[in-house]
DNA sequence: TCTGGGGTCCTAGGACCC
DNA sequence: TCTGGGGTCCTAGGACCC
């Protein structure tokens, strides 16, 4: 078949423990892949969850996703590391950038997973021998292992790369299909979680091959058109996206943080939202953009979910405008009573600036603000983000902040 | 199963306009 | 004006991914 594609799906084992491990052998460490090990957050914070386990860890039952005491209880030898992520950036970058050598485009799918279309570079030799020097090339270089599955489009490269792990390479051609993915739980199917999994179910579509084999019009009663539609789809193997090299604009930014012990004022919470506002607000103006669209997100203990947000007229990336009106959606949206697990801010409708968006208004009214979140930038850029803080005054700072944030209090003030 | 953080996409209802 | 339909934008919430 002189059309057919061949993409690559490269998914690195262990991602965070792997790459923890390369870091800590390379001081002369114990190698956590070896013993029963788990990256994951503080306990004491609330963010001990389990991000990544080694082998001998998943014998004991341990699961990515749960919390860490749970994993100690089940294995109370159990290693825990938080994670590190310019370590983990580092590392990807470095097996993306072999990835490249084999293949006419590098889609990035998340820090540890990537696509690669090879339609060209293999084309007339086995993708599979292709696929093996990839493997063992990361493997000699870098010192950690990838599984790579082979197929005609994404969505089947990706199935073929989860089938078995680690360190391995699968096929999933079309002829594959109905023995290597139809039998399969309807759940493993990317797309298809635990909801639409129990939706399923519950009309007696249990494998991938049931649903691959059922009436699309149904379906798509069932789950809506889109959905319906995909869903098909995807369980018959189809798909036809393209291994995008260039990544697709940023659609929004957002931070947020599960609080180590919940907030129960109205004071205790917007010192928090001052925080993270300050952060995302950096990561907008570093990016060179602005946003029109501000939204701030509340989980209460119940976990139940409550947000809001509103339009600007005009897209910003002021601090204290995002904060003014984070601070005012917030008001809204909390009920001053129920408690306060996690606090989030984000900023969508990203516009990039170009100089003519920018009015009279807010040229004059803004210029002064401006140069403050100009200041702190750079300052923080140079010095590191803890030398200077945002209005918090109870706060140590070292030397070389003093005299910024003398200033910046100053300015403030007016 | 007592559950982190950063994203994307979709749906559904309402406002508003023609 | 008691009454239609389509398009677009806004907002809240949900599902899914790694």
């Amino acid at each position: 078949m002189a059309d057919q594609r061949v993409i690559f799906h490269v998914d690195v084992n262990s991602a965070f423990l792997s790459w923890t491990s390369v870091e800590r052998l390379s001081r002369g460490e114990s190698d956590l892949r070896k013993i029963p090990a788990v990256i994951g957050g503080d306990i004491k914070k609330r963010h001990g969850v389990v991000l990544a386990k080694s082998i001998p860890a998943k014998a004991f039952g341990i699961h990515t996703g749960e919390p860490l005491t749970d994993a100690v209880r089940k294995c109370p030898d159990l290693i825990a590391v938080p994670p590190d992520f310019e370590v983990y950036q580092r590392l990807s970058s470095a097996f993306k950038n072999i990835c490249r050598t084999y293949a006419t485009a590098v889609e990035d799918f998340s820090i540890d997973e990537c696509f690669l279309d090879v339609t060209q570079t293999t084309a007339f030799d086995h993708p599979i021998a292709a696929a093996n020097e990839l493997k063992s090339r990361i493997k000699n270089e870098l010192g950690f292992t990838v599984n790579v599955g082979i197929g005609p489009n994404k969505l089947l490269a990706k199935m073929a790369g989860d089938f078995e792990k680690p360190d391995k390479i699968h096929t999933l051609w079309w002829r594959e299909i109905p023995a290597k993915m139809w039998p399969l739980e309807v759940g493993r199917l990317l797309s298809v979680g635990r909801k639409t999994r129990q939706k399923l179910n519950a009309c007696g579509i249990w494998k991938i091959g049931d649903l691959a084999r059922d009436d699309p019009k149904k379906l798509k009663k069932l789950f809506g058109e889109k959905q319906g539609a995909h869903l098909y789809a995807y369980a018959n193997g189809w798909d036809d996206s393209p291994v995008r090299a260039v990544p697709r604009e940023e659609k929004g930014y957002s931070i947020s943080i599960t609080l180590p012990k919940n907030a129960e004022t109205e004071d205790e919470a917007k010192r928090v939202i001052k925080k993270l506002v300050d952060g995302v607000a950096m990561r907008l103006r570093s990016r060179k953009k602005r946003a029109r669209r501000i939204g701030v997100q509340i989980r209460y203990a119940s976990f139940k979910d409550r947000s809001h947000q509103m339009t600007l007229d005009q897209a910003t990336d002021i601090t204290r405008t995002i904060e003014k009106a984070a601070y005012r959606l917030f008001d809204e949206l909390w009920d001053q009573k129920t408690p306060i697990r996690l606090i989030g801010v984000s900023l969508s409708q990203i516009e990039g600036h170009s100089v003519s968006q920018i009015s009279m208004f807010d040229r004059e009214n803004n210029e002064r603000e401006r140069q403050i979140d100009a200041a702190i930038d750079a300052i923080r850029k140079r010095y590191g983000m803890d030398v200077i803080n945002r209005g918090v005054s109870d706060q140590k700072l070292p030397q070389i902040g003093k005299k910024y944030r003398a200033r910046f209090e100053i300015d403030r003030k007016k």
